[in-house]
DNA sequence: GCTTGCGCTGGAGTCCACTCCAGCTCCTAG
DNA sequence: CTAGGAGCTGGAGTGGACTCCAGCGCAAGC
């Protein structure tokens, strides 16, 4: 039996799949940034229509949110190709493919306790700023307690530090 | 009054001051990047023992913390820059160096909510790896359950799709 | 039939954030 | 006194991920 003819495909697709344009207003990747996923490997079930345009079935649009998902919790792009090119629905790469993913989670959890600390850094400074203006303190206290300390108790160094108590 | 002998404030601060190497190993940024972030003005405050080489006092070490909270959190080394030029202790540059601030943590909540979202992608696709090797099936089902229903629905298109019911 | 707009291709260019290097100085150990 | 090791500087080089561009083709509207 012969492929059924692209304007029977076509007909089919017509309405479910998306041009480039959309894609990208779709996904908020650039048209270019497409085209060189797809160049890259990243994007191999692309088809086209008649006129050699790019057509996006709804598949080909969720695999491209699940790239998207990879590259933005830093999957560099040479792993993300390595992931697809696996693809092609072979049952015996499924646990090669699952162990890429597996890990990926387990650096987006990492990633995720990170950020958590980092902002914890970024609202201490906040605190920090808040209290300084509301005492209406000129400087940062990038001197520690502790070496405060210390100075102000060490007479060869009374003036080294301005606003210390004499 | 002149000022103290550079000998007196080193003999004050070579204990806690940190060299570049121990910094580095502390904070995980290399020493390239240490002296590269001092060039780009990240770091303005670094002291220099008496032949040259760069000693870092606890503050300062806290300082880079900080500025490796911001990095790593994904701004751009020109806005880590304009938070720190803003700096020198000057109550009037408070308000913006807080401004600054909070925007990053508008960034990073932002970001965090991202990533679970995308977890959640990569760990969907997980759970349908895990589904497909238990059910042995090879294929990908990139195509949805809708589009499967509308082919086989379509008698010209029957046997497009293998494993279809007929 | 011509212009306008969208898309295509291959290749070059850009941006960011480091990273590496040559050639120097200083200090310490043997 | 010399050999090795750590740091210093200014500048060049790298890697990753896009982004831009010239030159072309097709199709629709005027």
């Amino acid at each position: 039996m012969p492929p059924p003819s692209l304007a029977v495909m076509t007909a089919v697709t017509r309405e479910t799949s998306l041009g480039i344009r959309q894609v990208s207003e779709e996904t908020g990747l650039s048209i270019d940034t497409l085209r060189w996923y797809e160049r890259e490997g990243l994007l191999p079930l692309v088809e086209r229509s008649a006129d050699g345009r790019r057509r996006y079935p709804p598949g080909a649009l969720r695999f491209i949110r699940l790239v998207q998902a990879l590259r933005r919790t830093g999957m560099p792009v040479a792993d993300v190709r390595r992931f697809v090119t696996l693809g092609g629905g072979e049952l015996a790469n499924h646990p090669e493919r699952m162990a890429l993913l597996e890990q990926q989670c387990a650096q987006i959890e990492q990633r995720m306790v990170e950020l958590r600390d980092d902002l914890t850094v970024v609202q201490a400074k906040i605190a920090q700023y808040r209290e300084l203006i509301a005492r209406g303190v000129d400087c940062e206290d990038e001197l520690p307690d502790d070496l405060l300390a210390q100075i102000s108790a060490d007479p060869r160094l009374r003036g080294v530090v301005p606003g210390l108590p004499a």
